[in-house]
Formats: structure tokens, sequence, C-alpha cells
DNA sequence: CGAAAATTTGATCGAAGTCAATCATTGTGG
DNA sequence: CCACAATGATTGACTTCGATCAAATTTTCG
């Protein structure tokens, strides 16, 4: 728990009051792995801080599973679009591996967005970030051959390889995962 | 300069406080066509909302031309990355057409931001709001075929064809401007 | 151990890039 | 106001990266 107020007050800080009251209102959660957290066609209702262990975000295109993030310790994940605006969800989320989450509903949520101008902050400051990251998301696939956008996946998150399957990884760099099969076997 | 607070109101409600606060900090700006607002290496120390005109963001690479975004009458354009964290700008700004633009300064923003809790609320939103449409074109880059991308933009925003030289079109939507030259050859 | 899943490897295809030439448009100076 | 240079758009020939289809091999796990 302290893991995510400090994460937070990294971020910008906030008040011993709106700590408290995101303290009183966020769920702990144990997950094992391989476990839905939000199933596709229904509302996202929470917004996740991963205290340990690993989760996916994906969705189906065309029968090919999708994986769109991936959500190491010390990250959010949800399914923002629908979380925001309650319609239902096209994507999935799961555990990977065992994982303990930080559940905040959408309640509480606006509740303590409301009451914590310094935690609408933090939330506007991660926004922004959320959006940075898109775009050098956006830029590497525009530019970055496959094999780049691997290698630097690779130093980015090392242990990330070893901990799931590689189609997974494939599609997440935007790639099939045969590709990404013989990119890795060149060297 | 209504329309800029007509805008952050339908995002979410501002005190009479805030409007007036805002209205007092955003300068007018208006600007002949070939005009350039922001230069690479140069710090962002204002975020634009265009009032009229249009304006492209844009950046090289490998000495080319690369068009990042459009920005029509009402929405908002900068070198967002160097606005907030202070750094050179890799990215330029023109005017595309004569405009009239509503900018606002970092300092100003700040001081908005900390003193009016709901003008913090909107800055939320349109962060969230960024970082979904973000994500809607990354998801486009990668499974839309160079096509279906010139269509889907042709039915978004029917004028700007008429309006920018094809090369930045095609950059814009990530290919060569060759490519989108056939593309919409056959037909 | 053996079935199912994951990964690798091979052969082929296709969308878009590059290089290069031609054609069209625009805009400016004599 | 026209001519011509500069810029923008099209077309052609060829290449390349990654996709697809298919089979073989390896790994995982009940």
């Amino acid at each position: 728990m302290f893991s995510l107020i400090n994460f937070l007050t990294n971020i910008s800080p906030l008040s011993d009051d709106a700590i408290a009251d995101i303290t009183a209102r966020v769920k702990v959660i144990d997950l094992p792995r391989q476990r839905t957290v939000l199933r596709a066609g229904a509302v996202c209702h929470y917004l996740y801080f991963v205290n340990s262990g690993l989760l996916r975000l994906f969705y189906y295109r065309n029968g090919k599973d999708i994986t769109d993030y991936f959500a190491t310790e010390q990250s959010f994940i949800g399914g923002i679009d629908s979380f925001f605006s309650r319609v239902p969800s096209r994507k999935q989320i799961e555990t990977l591996e065992a994982s303990q989450l930080l559940a905040l509903s959408f309640t509480d949520m606006n509740l303590l967005l409301d009451r914590h101008h310094d935690f609408e902050r933090v939330a506007r400051l991660l926004s922004v970030q959320a959006f940075l990251s898109m775009q050098e998301r956006l830029y590497a696939l525009q530019f970055h051959p496959a094999k780049q956008r691997y290698d630097d996946l690779v130093t980015a998150n090392p242990t990330l390889l070893q901990r799931v399957p590689l189609g997974f990884i494939a599609s997440f760099l935007g790639v099939t995962q045969v590709t990404l099969s013989r990119i890795r076997g060149q060297r």
C-alpha cells in the first residue's frame, strides 16, 4: 500500500488528508497467475496499481490475440476508455504471474478527484505521461524496424522475455510471432 | 476568446472566477500563413488554442519533413513534451493558413492549475482524451492499410486535403508521398 | 510418457519504400 | 503579364521487410 502512495507522491506531493483518503479506499487484491481481471464486454470498474506480479492488457482482432500493454510492478493498468466512459471494454486484462493489485473503483476515484485537488494534479500528470509514452510508441512503430523495437524492449525490460510467451511480446511489438522468432534467431 | 471558454466548459464546468482568470491571461495572436510559431531547439513557452486557421506540428527525421499533427479550428497545439518538461523541442509548429491563436504561457498555465481545481480537472480530462486518441492512432497505424488510413482521414476531415500539400498528409499518415499518390490514383 | 502448446524454419507473397524520371502547378522577377 | 524556375504530384522499375501458409521441432505439463 505504501508503494502506491510513494509512487503517487513522487509525481506530485499529496496532503496527509488525501493520502489517508486514498488509503482508506484502495482495495488490496491477491490473484494467482492466469486469472482474468477484466473480461471483454464488461465495463471496467477499477483502475489497478500493480504492487507485485505481472499482467497484460489484450484484445482479439480477427480471432488473433493482440497484447496491447504489459503492466509490471509499480505501474497502472485498466481498461482506461471503458473506465472513464462507462462503456463495455473491448479489451481484457489477465494476470501472467501471481500478482498483488491495489484497486480503486470508479466511484472512489471520482470522489478522490473531487475532494483533493492535489490528487487530481497527480492524475493529470499521469495522463500527460501516458500520452507522451504513447507518442513514443507510435514513433517507434512508424520508424524503427521490428528488430530495433525488440532490442529496445529487451533493454528496457530485460526480464520480460523470460517471463512471457514470445507470441505476447510479438503482438505487443506489432509483428507476428513468426517474424519475431526469426529476428531473435539471427544475431 | 469565448470559443475557448466554451470549448473548456464543454469538457467540464468552470467557475466564473476561473473563467475570468483564464480570460485575463490568454493572449490573442494573429498570424499570416507560413509563419513559424515554435522553432526546433527552442523551449515551447506557450500552449495554443486555434481560434481560426490551420497549423501543423512537424519534425525532421533523416532530413525528411514529418508532419506529426494538424491543428484545425477549435483544437490545441503545442510542443507538449517541451512545454511541460522545459527542454528544447525537437518539433516545430507553423501556420498553414492565416490563423488566430489563443496562447497560454507555461507560468500562467501553472498559476491557473494551482488556483483552480476545476481548471486542473479540464486539463486532466483533455490529457486523457489525448492519450486515448493516440491509442487509436497507434491501432490504425498497426492494423489499417495506408489506403484505409487515408480514407478515414478524408472522411474525418474532408477539407484538409484541399488545404495542405499531399506530402504533409502522407507523412502524417505514416507513408511516403509517392505511396499516397498511388493510393489515391487507383479508384 | 505422450499430447498439446510454443517455437523455429522454409517457401512464397504483398504492401510499401527507394530511386529516378516525367508531368503539373505555382509564383515571382524581368 | 509572361516565362521560367521551383515546388509539388504522378508514374515506372526495382527492392525490402514483414506477413502468410505450412511443416518440423522443441518445450511444457497432465
